[in-house]
DNA sequence: CTGTTAGCGCCTTCAG
DNA sequence: CTGAAGGCGCTAACAG
């Protein structure tokens, strides 16, 4: 039925529907849809495989709007993080993503670039394209506001059916993988005061970032048991990542008692304290030894080779997706991941080690 | 595992819908369509904002699958990366990802782990989710099946009246972004030459990926003009990226002919060499020279700095999308990306060049 | 087993 | 300017 098509395959032409696939296999639009999609009840071999020719005959793609407006449920998984261009977050989406596509659902990107602003716009849009789970897979922020309000959300989320998770406390209930923060913090510190070091520096991330706030707590704590007390000019916080840690290095070693280790919260910023002390002519471990957090893919091969703690990115990630598109459960679910320490090569025993 | 039966408001209660806010507000559907989302025509002031406030009252969040399957477009963009892992990528999606944000548009993330099968399957996907226009962000291989195939896919997709752009050249009409590999390399190829090397070895990457074979291409012509011819055994593939770089670092490291420089076509096989040549004591420049190519962030404050070629990652993202979502321009479009050398730390003057 | 028929939630001519 | 009504493409009861 209908005129000639125009031979020009230019023409944006209509997509070919179910009821064409149906019309031109002589079946119902009922059995059609049984014989493509089988699910509840099937159609008979036969029919099937003849209904399927016709199908990819005519060049039919089935229209998932229609299907999920009509079945109710959709086949995507939102995905929040900060910032793409962060390995961190590159590592975790992958993970996400890959975790998807293995559950046949397609993943719905959004980037929040710290903004909280941002994440409750993402969080509507999300809802509104009525995703079947939804990750937030950005750290939270130490904000009562922020958390009064994503609390809300969520819930909203969750009465509409939505499977909802987190890496990291975002200080709401849901399920969520919490990785070791504090506790590998911890563990890097005591290393690094069995290998002799009293005093100690931190070049900490942003601000009201629970991630990195964590990590600076777990490492204070250990320190302080281990009876180092850290000053607060000894914690330096940095926003815009590269020069702030670049120049809050220069001016670490510069100091007339100058540390004997750093610990950067993350190991994009140990590198660039890295970086740092290289320009200046301070040796790594030599002079200064020099710690990061995550054990990020790109810097495996840079030498010398960093001291971190290491966090299974990518699996956290899956693990995200996991909890969340199975987010039936009634009760809320934690999943620890433990970080573990490990020593490469820009720490060092301290020479005198008491 | 009790009969803990759900209280309270838990329960996934429906979600409102238009009607319903229609009906709390005393008006039509259509008026409240209107009111809402003011398209061809609007609504009244007066009521425009009576209805909104009882939207928000009743929490209600519009369906976007409803409303783009009424509407006949979504708001969605298909971006398709080989790996998220992979600093490349991330950046290349993160500028993707801003720029469908800045557009209203949310993006759909597949990726393919550098599988054609892979390609097809999500560009069937990403069809049938209907989106708005799609990014094929993953370069290209040379292979002439996967050509004929994917030409036949992108003009189903074109016929559909989804915009299509790609980065680097997969051999099919339609719109593109092209960065410069061959003539980055060739520039780079030069500035080799120009400081005195003419025993220069590269570590390509994959083998039939068109961005790869791009650079060896380029910087193999430009030697071959200034006199050098490469032999097969210079050229060395890595597939696994990792240990395969490395060792093949070590082999090239070994030769009686020792290369004086490296060109390895990415910048992370780059910190692959490098870290090779460490831990085998040759020191880089004064031994070895060695360059990389893109540029990626994460590995900006790495030291020594990496020589290496320039491109915009983020900006390649943006423009892709801005193409594929402006896609209605009856002939293709060719972007060209220029690429840049940087001249850092990683490459010498050879003492006695010739 | 197959076909008919309501919707899913929204948009958009078309009357009023 | 507003409302009624017919789709958008598909699914899932229902009959037959």
């Amino acid at each position: 039925m209908g005129k000639e098509s125009d031979t020009g395959p230019k023409t944006a032409r209509r997509a070919m529907k179910l009821a064409d696939v149906a019309e031109a296999a002589g079946v119902s639009l009922a059995t059609a849809s049984r014989a493509l999609f089988p699910r509840a009840r099937s159609a008979p071999e036969p029919v099937r495989e003849h209904v399927q020719r016709v199908a990819v005959d005519l060049g039919y793609v089935p229209n998932v709007l229609a299907s999920s407006l009509a079945a109710g449920a959709t086949t995507t998984v939102g995905l929040l993080v900060h910032d793409l261009s962060d390995p961190y977050y590159a590592e975790v989406a992958a993970g996400a993503v890959s975790e998807a596509d293995g559950a046949n659902l397609v993943t719905l990107m959004i980037t929040t670039q710290w903004e909280p602003a941002r994440v409750f716009a993402a969080l509507s849009s999300l809802r509104s394209q009525r995703v079947r789970a939804l990750v937030l897979a950005g750290s939270g922020f130490a904000d009562s506001d922020y958390r009064r309000a994503l609390r809300r959300e969520v819930r909203a989320l969750r009465d509409a059916g939505i499977g909802v998770s987190s890496i990291s406390d975002h200080g709401v209930p849901m399920d969520m993988v919490l990785p070791d923060n504090r506790g590998g913090a911890a563990d890097l510190a005591r290393m690094l005061v069995d290998l002799g070091h009293r005093r100690i520096a931190i070049v900490g991330g942003r601000r009201h970032v629970v991630t990195m706030d964590d990590r600076v707590t777990g490492f204070r704590e250990a320190l302080a048991e281990a009876g180092i007390e850290l000053n607060d000019d000894d914690v330096v916080h940095t926003d815009s990542t590269r020069e702030c840690a670049y120049e809050a290095t220069a001016d670490l070693a510069n100091r007339k008692n100058r540390p004997t280790a750093i610990f950067a919260v993350t190991d994009m910023l140990a590198v660039s304290v890295l970086g740092a002390l290289y320009d200046l002519g301070v040796r790594v471990p030599d002079e200064i030894s020099v710690a990061g957090f995550t054990d990020v893919a790109p810097l495996h091969e840079v030498r010398p080779a960093l001291t971190t703690v290491r966090l299974p990115l990518q699996e956290m990630g899956r693990a995200a997706v996991e909890l969340a598109i199975s987010g039936k459960a009634k009760r809320q679910r934690k999943l620890t991941v433990p970080a573990e320490v490990v020593q490469r090569a820009t720490t060092r025993r301290l020479p005198r080690a008491r």
